[in-house]
DNA sequence: AATCTGACTGTTG
DNA sequence: CCAACAGCCAGAT
């Protein structure tokens, strides 16, 4: 398992209930800002019970992908407190997680990555 | 090494 | 609000 990956799934597991993180949020969390796609990857392939991998959301507060059981993770977050209106999370900015732990640059591949300007 | 695949995201129309 | 695009990144082929 690559560092990334092992810091990802650490983040999640932090997560405490009825809290919320993005995966973009994650993806910063563990070192890597623009790597939320990657996030989503992981958490896809992800079947260990003690990652609340429900816990991690879309950005704008919606509810992203569970493996295709989504009627699922609304449910698992429902269970938990939180309130949902038609695929959004009320009130996001209340419940989001967002650990204060500066993660370690982790050093490695591309440095510079901005978006290019349009033409 | 090269290419393809997404539980993603911000911009644009 | 929605859809189309273009970036992006780890993993699998």
């Amino acid at each position: 398992m690559q560092a990334f990956t092992a810091r990802v799934l650490a983040v999640v597991r932090a997560i405490p209930p009825g809290r919320l993180m993005t995966y973009g949020d994650v993806a910063a969390c563990a070192g890597r800002a623009r790597a939320a796609r990657a996030v989503g990857n992981i958490m896809r392939e992800c079947r260990d019970p003690v990652v609340p991998c429900h816990r991690v959301v879309a950005a704008g507060g919606r509810l992203g992908g569970y493996g295709g059981s989504e009627a699922l993770k609304r449910q698992l977050l429902v269970a938990e407190g939180l309130r949902l209106t038609r695929q959004r999370i009320h009130a996001f900015a209340r419940v989001r997680w967002l650990p204060n732990t500066v993660p370690s640059p982790l050093v490695s591949s591309r440095e510079p990555g901005h978006r290019l300007p349009r033409p």
